[in-house]
DNA sequence: CCGTATCCCTTAAGATACTG
DNA sequence: CAGTATCTTAAGGGATACGG
């Protein structure tokens, strides 16, 4: 199953992946998410490092990618939402297997 | 299952699985020899775009990392062959749920 | 064949302060 | 509460040329 390009289908496929979830949070936030809807600071405060800058920039790339949905309530002060798309949903075969993963790592390696 | 900071231990065992696979190439790298050994050329041949100073760089981080194997062949000229290790070998779940991921990812928001 | 060595540029991302 | 704006630094990564 090769390319014309002499290149595995696959990696092409791994790497529309790669480009939609790049960077340090994306998966993070798409835990974080996964397990239950959350506001702004919510997340913020599940994530370790995270900064309230790169929180609003992710949020947003991931919502253009349809990955997440942003639900504002008309409130003072205001209240946002933020939930997974079904698409989103999907990751989460990705995220446990990373996850058991990310376990063996630190075995193996790290030595936590 | 929360941590004393407040935030779910899977978030902390999937940030240590990002920071070992972090960057564009190294999941890639990790493809590519998990469909079988290849020797540092052909590896470049199958990832588009990638240079050979990053491959090379990638190629130590994954070894020391132990996620490859580097075998040196005493030949002329030399023959270096790169092979996955049982903990590699583990990530290939991962790479699986990632292609399906993203070949759903083209239909839904890229358009392939 | 299998990489290294430079040089350079862009981008990610941290710190801090501030707003509707 | 839920973010923006601005500034700055560190690092990722590309192009090119060269070495054992």
């Amino acid at each position: 199953m090769l390319t014309r390009e002499g290149c595995p289908e696959s990696v092409l496929a791994i790497k529309d992946a790669l480009e939609a979830l790049e960077g340090r949070w994306k998966l993070l936030i798409m835990l974080s998410l996964s397990l239950g809807n959350k506001r702004f600071k919510q997340i913020s405060k599940e994530i370790p490092g995270i900064t309230d800058k790169m929180l609003s920039k992710e949020l947003k790339t991931l919502e253009t990618n349809k990955l997440i949905k942003r639900t504002v309530y008309d409130t003072f002060p205001p209240t946002v939402e933020y939930s997974i798309t079904p698409h989103g949903k999907s990751l989460e075969k990705v995220l446990e297997e990373l996850y058991h993963w990310g376990q063996e790592h630190r075995k193996q390696v790290i030595g936590k």
